[in-house]
DNA sequence: GTTGTGTGTTGGAACGGTCCAACGGCCCGC
DNA sequence: GCGGGCCGTTGGACCGTTCCAACACACAAC
């Protein structure tokens, strides 16, 4: 026995974790089988150089005592803890389940679990997350859709392989970011209503660079038509509240306020609304069934994410999808790459998003040109 | 210094942190206030018998070196991780959320993180999750929903503070449970239905414990109102589909197919429909809606969950809240008294949980009695 | 008989913290 | 002047693992 000193009795009990309460220790399992802890260590290992006789009695104690070994002993030696940290803005927000899925399915493969924090659940700021997992010394950090506050980040990043996902922001020197291409994803979007016949284009804006990026998209393919005089962008907060609010101010013309029931003038208002989100084009809906207008006879709608809102039978919302599980799997992809060189440059991807077609877009009718 | 031994000068620098790419140590921080090593630890410990002007000292270099503490290190002799583990079964249910949401607050408050996994998300069985908290010496779990692979629970649930939230099984002799009471809720919106004036009232079930006890007490209610014979139970899987195919079942007689596009005839179907779920009600809202009937006037129609799909303006669902919120800060409550005394014999607890009502249920047609 | 070559096994030094016993000063009381 | 108590500080043992150098032993080559 090594490091024998006085008291051998309860001592040597302590120390093989037959103690009270203490969960066995590798130790104990190497007392039991009659080896030393070095070989047990190496069955745990899978070396090739032990006697199966040896295995078999390390095995068969492992399995007696419930034996599990202890993480956090392993990690602090090994120097890696196969574990990456989570950044998550809002688990509300159904696309972000689709990124950690694309996500897991990598890292899982080689090993690595997730560490899921949500910033919105807790109250304290993004900085102090970076403290966490620092302190967890996580091998890794994902940051899912927009943060707070980025300010201790870049810091971070400069320490710790990292990658944003699902955001355009913010650009750090040391990390990756991968997203879908929102610019085209909205372009895409008013094609599609454009080639449908409509001219007279309404856009419900969100907030942030992802807004921006959407709005833009949104402009650039009205432009490219020739239709940069009739289109319109009004602003809403990517809430559903917010949706049925611009969509109220959208299809109420000034000089004929809503409280008179009537049906919007068709010469006057939008055939067609694009809105930054699914959410939003749902309060859209509403406030268009409120107004008396029919989907999509009246009044078509393209909504973005193509969350499981839109797949609804009762909404069936034409949306674009952002490929959420592909940008989970390439941000994997990064950060995985990352780990094994973490003095490459920091790289952007954007993935090329789809128009899925359902029930909420149709030509608009011949009396409204 | 301690622990001398040869080639003192490239071991101390590995030995303070001060090696290349070594995130640093209590030692290097030690060396750089001119201090002991201990003497950073008391400081660390918030401990009030160190003298200002070293704690000033400390406190500065750990500023510069940036020292965050390794919490594996920390971990290993405190024999305490201060994380909880919460096993998710489906991240994409968005009641969830709401139990994190409870459960984080106070966690949270008591200086505990959370370690997520989902049960769907990686394919592994409940039981890998139970060996991998337990690599990692969690200090609770919660059970978060229903598990595919409650056989090793029990074993972990021994060993750990557990709690089940949010589900009325398994029935675990270790682990406390938390759940809403679904037989009352199932009443309390069939009785709503019933106080309406309805008497032919369809249930659409769902599947597992919560599915029968949400059942039993709808069929409670009707048999408390004499209504018994005018139950009709018919099974959904609480998929939106499911819903839809319920509801097309049960809107639709027999005598009279679907295909006739006719309405089906007032006398004999259901005026009221109780759905196991928000998401299989909106599926038999979309099935009303093709049948040509409409919500409230024709149908009245009540959910479970009061998720934010009921909240949605255009279909604004009557639903029995779940008190998620509620039942994940009672699992909480449960699971930090558990860690203080392990050895409580188990509990349950049920949360009341209360109707929601917005705009889905009306008094049945004077025309259908 | 010595020297090598594996092969299987072992002790002990890390890893980065916490905690405890012990220590040197200093002040107080007698 | 001396013993005792308090205060701030320190070295070292320990937590449970990995890894490396060293070992014993069998067996082949010279």
């Amino acid at each position: 026995m090594e490091r024998s000193n006085g008291r051998p009795d309860e001592q040597a009990d302590a120390r093989t974790g037959a103690a009270a309460g203490r969960p066995p220790t590798i130790r104990g399992v190497a007392e039991r089988a009659g080896v030393s802890k070095s070989l047990v260590s190496l069955v745990l290992q899978g070396s090739p150089r032990v006697s199966d006789t040896k295995r078999q009695a390390v095995l068969h104690a492992i399995e007696e005592l419930g034996y599990r070994p202890n993480a956090a002993a392993r990690s602090l030696v090994a120097r890696r803890t196969h574990t990456v940290g989570v950044l998550l803005n809002d688990m509300r927000n159904p696309w972000f389940v689709e990124v950690l899925d694309g996500l897991n399915s990598l890292l899982q493969a080689h090993g690595l679990r997730m560490l899921m924090a949500d910033g919105r659940l807790d109250r304290r700021a993004g900085q102090d997350f970076a403290r966490t997992f620092q302190e967890l010394r996580v091998d890794g950090l994902v940051v899912v859709g927009t943060l707070p506050d980025t300010d201790g980040l870049a810091e971070v990043a400069a320490r710790l392989p990292t990658v944003i996902a699902g955001n355009h922001e913010p650009r750090l020197p040391h990390a990756d970011l991968v997203a879908n291409d929102d610019e085209r994803g909205a372009r895409l979007a008013t094609e599609h209503l454009i080639g449908l016949g409509h001219r007279r284009i309404a856009h419900i804006a969100g907030q942030g660079l992802v807004g921006e990026l959407r709005r833009r998209g949104f402009e650039a393919a009205m432009h490219a038509h020739g239709l940069a005089e009739s289109a319109v962008v009004t602003s809403g907060d990517g809430t559903e509240e917010g949706g049925y609010r611009a969509a109220v101010r959208l299809l109420t013309p000034p000089s004929a306020p809503a409280r008179t029931g009537a049906r919007p003038p068709a010469a006057q208002r939008p055939t067609a609304v694009f809105a930054f989100n699914d959410i939003s084009g749902v309060g859209a809906l509403s406030a268009a069934q409120e107004l008396g207008l029919r989907i999509p006879a009246d009044l078509s709608l393209v909504g973005y994410d193509n969350t499981y809102l839109a797949r609804i039978r009762h909404l069936w919302l034409n949306s674009v999808n952002n490929a959420s599980h592909e940008v989970g799997r390439r941000a994997a992809r990064c950060l995985l790459d990352r780990m094994e060189r973490p003095d490459t440059p920091a790289g952007q991807q954007l993935v090329a998003p789809e128009l899925e077609i359902r029930g909420s877009t149709a030509a608009p009718r011949p009396d409204c040109p």
